[in-house]
DNA sequence: CAGTATCCGATGCGATACTG
DNA sequence: CAGTATCGCATCGGATACTG
């Protein structure tokens, strides 16, 4: 009777709200953003989330335009891409991040973080044009994180980077050791790497070529690239 | 046991949007930022909200660090205010209602839109310094609108710009007879008024200086004068 | 005015299992 | 890989009544 989840009013900000404000919807946006265009992309950077939620709100997201679904590509589906309107929330979902970095306690001391997100997240932030034409692989190790998440492998070939949670077999060129927090608060530019391998809260082992170069091969998040030019993010 | 209604990532989106993303929160954020401050007006701009819920989410907002209480004068309560930090929402909310604007089908076409939400909108964007040190009064007739809701009075007095749901009894010096989406159109920035009064999709009878007094005297929506410089809202 | 208390019905969400 | 189907429950939302 009510209808669906709307607020019954004409201000444009209800409006946006009705799309926006409802659970998951800004992670998998911010998923579309960082590069994730996928059904099971999307789901590895949301893990929590239930396919049969993500499966929902996509159809959503596409009856109110933000979102659309590319052309299947011989068999399996194309997958989705943003639509123009999607693109301009990129700005605005980066204006919440850079808020959230900002304001919200805790944002950097939560207590049970997915190691898995937090790799999901760096695999995409490896500036590949920093390494040879050959393979290199990264070991990292989280002293804090459940047995099965404690060991991931960044596997880097022809400017290309997996993820892997089962060792790949070929040598490792780096071994980073430390725990998912100190890891995380790094990433979002809560604390330096710098920092963090002087006090040994990271311990860096393996190829003295590859330990030198590792702060610039791991670029920090989007966010952090963002707020670095945030004044222009306050026009009010 | 998954505690409350967290995402379990570090992600600064991810805690930027636990806060803001539930239900009727970006409301709130944006009555607070229209200039509502008490419990009450708060809840005019948001009628279909609850009153119990209202009270839980300001409780929320004020422990996620985004609202405090004024200290209460004499008895009543003080009502909220922005913190430093709900106060930097204040760009990014007004760039939602620019997206809204600008990307939300309908979002000047529900059919079931509230004229009470409309008027105290407006009631806020009176622009008192146009009008003379007596008493002003306009009188709006919404001629779609249920029984209830077709007759509004504002009651404008010494710089104070009173809403009435009943006939305050003074002299009316402007009548303004209108559906309430041609009105709503206009608000938004989605129609213009002149356009509405030369085809009589809005017709003002009255005192004759008033008549031509009134596009100036009613301000529009806070979001038409944001999306107006929005240039420097697409910094990315 | 500024909320709180309670009850009840609807549904959004999470968990699990299953399919082409 | 890319989703669907089903089910139970917690939360939301509406109504009503109450308090300082």
């Amino acid at each position: 009777m009510t209808e669906d989840g709307g607020y019954g009013q004409f201000c444009p900000v209800a409006k946006a709200a009705e799309i926006l404000a409802t659970r998951w919807t800004l992670l998998i946006l911010r998923e579309m953003i960082c590069g994730s265009s996928r059904f099971n992309e999307i789901h590895r950077g949301v893990p929590l989330m239930p396919r049969a939620l993500l499966s929902k709100r996509l159809k959503e997201l596409q009856a109110a335009g933000v979102l659309e679904q590319n052309p299947p590509d011989g068999t399996r589906s194309g997958g989705y891409r943003l639509t123009a309107a999607g693109e301009e929330l990129r700005p605005i979902i980066i204006s919440m991040g850079i808020w959230g970095q900002r304001w919200v306690e805790s944002a950097a001391d939560g207590p049970d973080w997915d190691a898995g997100v937090l790799m999901w997240d760096m695999h995409r932030r490896i500036d590949t044009s920093l390494l040879g034409d050959g393979r290199t692989v990264l070991q990292f190790e989280y002293g804090d994180a459940p047995e099965e998440m404690r060991l991931w492998w960044l596997l880097i070939e022809t400017g290309n980077v997996d993820l892997c949670v089962s060792d790949p077999g070929f040598a490792v060129d780096l071994y980073v050791l430390a725990d998912v927090q100190t890891m995380a608060r790094i990433w979002i530019g809560k604390d330096s790497l710098a920092r963090a391998v002087d006090e040994e809260d990271i311990v860096l082992h393996g190829d003295a070529d590859m330990r030198r170069k590792f702060s610039r091969v791991l670029q920090l998040s989007p966010i952090v690239e963002a707020s670095k030019q945030s004044s222009r993010l306050q026009p009010f």
